[in-house]
This record gives C-alpha cells, structure tokens and sequence, in this order.
DNA sequence: AAGAATCCCAACCGCAAGTTG
DNA sequence: GCAACTTGCGGTTGGGATTCT
C-alpha cells in the first residue's frame, strides 16, 4: 500500500481557495462529476492537487452543504452520536443531513468538548471526570466559595452548613484522586506509595477508624478489596458512584452560586443529600471498568467507547436533564 | 485606539483501507 | 500475491476575526 505522491508534488498552490478557483471547480464538477480526483485538477485548469480539490468540493462548495450554526437538535444528536461512535466524524455526518465531517469535528472541538470540560465530564468517555484536574474547576469554585462565607460571617446556618457542604466535596473529590491513584499503584509492585493513603484519608477525615485499620493491611493488587465490599481488580478503578442528576444539579449550584456571588440557601432537595454524607457513609462505589487507567481522554479511552459493547452508563433522564442544560 | 489574547474554521498532513493492473 | 495508486478519515495547524485589557 503506497501513499499518494499528490500533495508532494512541487509548483501546486496550497492555502485558501480564491473565488475564480472555486468557480473552476464547481464548474467542471457540474459538468463532468468529479471522475478521477488525481486527474480533475489539469482538466479544470486548477493548480491544486486532487486531494485539495476533493476537500473543497466536499467541505464547502458541494451545493448540499449546510451552512450556519448548529440548531439545539443538530447539538444533540452529536452528543449522543458521539458517546457511541466516539470520533467517528463521517459516521456521525452520516446521521447529519448537510452537515460535513469537518464541521462538525470543528463544532465539536470549539463548543461541545469545551462545554463538556466545563461541566465536569470527560468529553471522550461522556462521563463525570474523575481525575484530579476536573475536579480543579469545582475545587477552586468551593475555595472561592469558601472565601466568601468567611469574609460574609455567617448570620444563619445556611452558611455554616454551606461550608461543611464544600469541605465534605472536595473530600469525596479527593478521596476519587487517591482511589485511582491506589489503583495505579497497585499494578506497580514496586511502589510504596499506597502506604500513605490511609494516612491521607485519615487527615480529610473520610475514613473511620475500622476503615482505616482495613485499607492500612491491603498490600497486594487486590487492595481494594474491603472497600465497601466490592473488588477492585487490578487496572480496573471504582468511581464513586455519585447520583448522576443529583451531582450535575449539585455542580451546577455550587458554580452558579459562586458566579452570582451567591446566596445559595440550603435547600432540602437531592443535591444536598450528596453533600450530608456521614464520615461513615461513603457512597457505593461503581464496578465499571475503567479500560485506560489514567487517561480518561486518550484515543484509547475514545475508542473503547466507540467500540459498541462499551456504551455510556447515563441513564436516559440524566442525559435528558443534561441535554436541556444545553438548549 | 491599539496591542494582546483568544476563538474559530478552512485547509493541510499523514495514515490506512480499498482498488486496480 | 504484490506493488502502485486512489480515496477517505481523523488529527492538527495557520491565520483571520473577534474579544479583552
């Protein structure tokens, strides 16, 4: 299998297309179909190499071309596309009527995976992250939060309760960090490191102490055994299992809060049973595995979704209640 | 008003599967 | 069966447009 030598080719222009090209193109496309792109360049008078003419035609001049903004639906079924196939951009032009491989990888790359990061879910699995650096966002939203409470001295118990609400998030943040971690380590032999993470979990104060006497004996890749009763196979990581809807209501609080300078009351409504969680009451801890430990966002992540028998665990209302956070 | 920073998207690059002789 | 060639795909980038300071 040999590559093609069009775009080594010397003397071709390259860079953007200028309208009388454009019109070259569409013209000669208009009259005799494309036929071979390698040839169509000489025989419509073009400077370009086939493979230039091709990605014009198909990504902007094809007179089918959708153009304009995504509309709400459009966004959707990218969304839910996307936590199927994965990167599969032409699969999911396919279900897009007019709409190119490119743009909507653009779109997705400019829009939809930021808006994604920035709700806390991993653009590539389409499930709340769990790495240290997503829980960063809603870390420093409590830390601001926090500041604010102080420097507003609580004149209720909403702001009080306010405070040990964040302080018990950033433990259950925390206590995530240090479980995959553990994990990692645990496939390392040669490590040490997971003798201090009860230590860790003593000082947050997220563990009791039966707790910690049974985390302080695991040694072996099956360490995880104990924790609430579920194995933890080596590479395989427990999340947290937190009520999705609950925790993307709870999230969004917590940031819509902070952003108005807040006067976030406490509620009695399920965001706040996450936060009131005993010392004693961890939440249960998910068995999904986890196929690429450490790197939520690689290719590989990508593509163990993509593969069909790995779906997303959303259920239907949360992905429903996420997607009217969109509209 | 002007320079810096950020956003956005058209276009390019390289790889790999498919096709042809 | 093999090598040359074609086409399609996904990742990345350059630079114009827009927003911020």
């Amino acid at each position: 299998m040999g590559r093609s030598p069009c775009c080594d080719e010397n003397g071709l222009k390259k860079g953007p297309w200028t309208s009388e090209e454009d019109q070259k193109l569409t013209d000669y496309i208009e009259k005799h179909g494309h036929g071979s792109w390698r040839a169509l360049p000489k025989l419509a008078g073009l400077n370009r190499c086939g493979k230039s003419c091709r990605l014009r035609w198909t990504n902007y001049l094809r007179p089918d071309i959708k153009r304009g903004k995504f509309t709400p639906e459009e966004e959707q079924t990218i969304l839910q596309l996307h936590s199927v196939l994965g990167n599969k951009w032409s699969a999911i032009a396919k279900h897009l009527p007019g709409r190119t491989d490119n743009e909507i990888k653009n779109f997705w790359n400019t829009h939809l995976k930021k808006k994604l990061i920035q709700m806390g879910f991993d653009p590539m699995t389409h499930r709340p992250r769990t790495d240290f650096f997503a829980a960063l966002p809603q870390l420093i939203a409590l830390a601001n939060l926090r500041q604010l409470v102080e420097q507003r001295p609580c004149d209720d118990q909403s702001g009080s309760q306010l405070q040990a609400n964040a302080v018990q998030a950033a433990k259950l943040e925390y206590l995530q960090c240090l479980l995959q971690s553990a994990a990692a380590i645990a496939t390392s032999p040669s490590s040490s490191s997971i003798n201090t993470m009860p230590t860790d979990l003593e000082q947050i104060g997220l563990l009791s102490p039966s707790q910690m006497s049974s985390l302080s004996s695991m040694s072996s890749p099956r360490i995880m055994e104990g924790v609430n009763g579920q194995d933890l196979v080596s590479g395989q990581v427990p999340d947290i299992q937190i009520p999705s809807s609950s925790f993307f209501e709870h999230e969004q609080a917590i940031i819509n809060c902070t952003n108005k300078n807040s006067d976030y009351s406490a509620n009695s409504g399920e965001g706040e049973k996450l936060l009131l969680l005993s010392e004693d009451s961890l939440p249960p801890l998910a068995d999904f595995p986890i196929c690429n430990l450490g790197d939520a966002c690689s290719t590989s992540s990508c593509e163990a979704v993509g593969n069909s028998t790995q779906l997303p665990i959303w259920s239907d209302s949360f992905y429903d209640e996420f997607m009217s956070e969109f509209a």
